[in-house]
DNA sequence: AAAATAACATGATAATTGTCATCTTAAAAA
DNA sequence: TTTTTAAGATGACAATTATCATGTTATTTT
């Protein structure tokens, strides 16, 4: 009975029952999928998995910033998705039944939570609320993905940096000296913005003479935030 | 008795009930649906919903072709995903409770049913299997979003048109004279593939130059797949 | 601390793609 | 059928962006 508490305890507190669709579930469940969860942690540059591995469940970030990405024939890495904690990984191709479409790295050192394929499936057939939250949450990628997909299209890449510097302010905010939290190295966000290395690096040194932003060695500053604004809305 | 017949079998034999997340429905739920449904009959060019507009409810078309697309500030039309019979629309928003993100429009004349947000709701929630049936089909749409989004970035505009050629002859099959049966404006295949008018004109003459295509007036006929394919893949 | 490596930066140049102009042909409207 | 409009085609040119080369500055590793 001690020991039950305990375990429920610590899903039932986690962040990630809290944010993400594992919120619909109730204490029998929590206590389920307490029992049937493993934890990993996660150094930065390692994989929680790669493109074309069998997962067989989903993963729960407790901790860290992770991205999703694809390698392409030229080596360039493709960032589809940064996820941060709260958030659920791996939804997708659990549900289809396939391998995964893409690789998920850590960014940041990560914790996870493994909570295999039967559980989620035992969710997902038995508590309405948790499957129209699963749903709506890969409905939000979806939309997230579409709009992506189009303002790569019909939007240039001095465009697609500023939206993309304003994004991850949004989503991950600022450190105590102003800087943005997550700490992206120049080719990780030309792979966000789809451009090469070189072209965002120079951009980000345009954008820091235009005082749009300041460079504090490589972390950047948004300075003129309404400015970027104006510059991503064209 | 005999009513009730008639109308379920409407429904019953209709190809989007053998083709998509519906079939999940038991004879109940059949009946239930064709006292609900609406029908619609579109002309080529005219919208089914636009951007904005709140749908509450899906469309399921029976017959012909649509686009999902976005207008851009400039006046470009950028396709998102076309759209033929058997496919259900509207689903994400309406999942989301949103206003529809895209505009769909006929590119060929269409039939389509229009089924209210409450009836999929309640399928949803009392129909395990048209549930997960939903779930995976907007999962599909949502890896598809994702490698076309990793196209866009990775693949130049030639590969992207050898690319988007194959597929739609994949999807839509060819005419009794060889030429692809989905019938797009040059500006169409543009918008798909995400360049300008000028551009995709200029390379479809390539092509056919090549001998990889062949241009029976506005249509196009593959004449080398092997060769469209290696293009496609770099 | 020294050496090695990775990340950042910038110039020079080439390739790709977009824009504008003009023309032809096909389709729709009068 | 004639007129009008839309779609398709092509050239000339400009803008954007990628690539290659090279140098500098931070981080790691030894």
């Amino acid at each position: 009975m001690q020991q039950t508490n305990i375990v429920m305890n610590k899903c039932d507190q986690c962040i990630v029952r809290q944010l993400s669709s594992l919120k619909a579930l109730n204490k029998e469940e929590v206590i389920k999928l307490a029992s049937s969860k493993t934890s990993y942690k996660i150094k930065k540059g390692e994989a929680i998995f790669e493109e074309g591995e069998v997962t067989n469940g989903v993963f729960c970030i407790k901790d860290g910033v992770g991205k999703l990405s694809k390698l392409s024939a030229n080596g360039k890495d493709q960032i589809v998705k940064l996820v941060k904690s709260g958030e659920l990984l791996g939804q997708r191709s659990m549900i289809s039944n396939e391998p995964a479409n893409l690789t998920a790295k850590a960014i940041a050192d990560m914790e996870v939570c493994f909570i295999p394929k039967t559980e989620i499936i035992n969710f997902f057939n038995n508590n309405n609320q948790f499957s129209l939250n699963l749903m709506q949450s890969v409905c939000e990628d979806l939309k997230e993905s579409e709009n992506e997909k189009i303002a790569l299209v019909q939007k240039t890449v001095k465009q697609r940096l500023a939206e993309t510097l304003l994004q991850l302010h949004d989503e991950f905010g600022e450190d105590a000296d102003k800087t943005l939290k997550v700490q992206l190295t120049r080719e990780e966000l030309a792979g966000i913005i789809g451009t090469a290395t070189e072209s965002c690096i120079r951009l980000l040194s345009d954008f820091n003479k235009l005082g749009l932003i300041e460079l504090v060695g490589k972390k950047i500053m948004l300075k003129d935030v309404r400015a970027l604004k104006k510059l991503a809305d064209n």
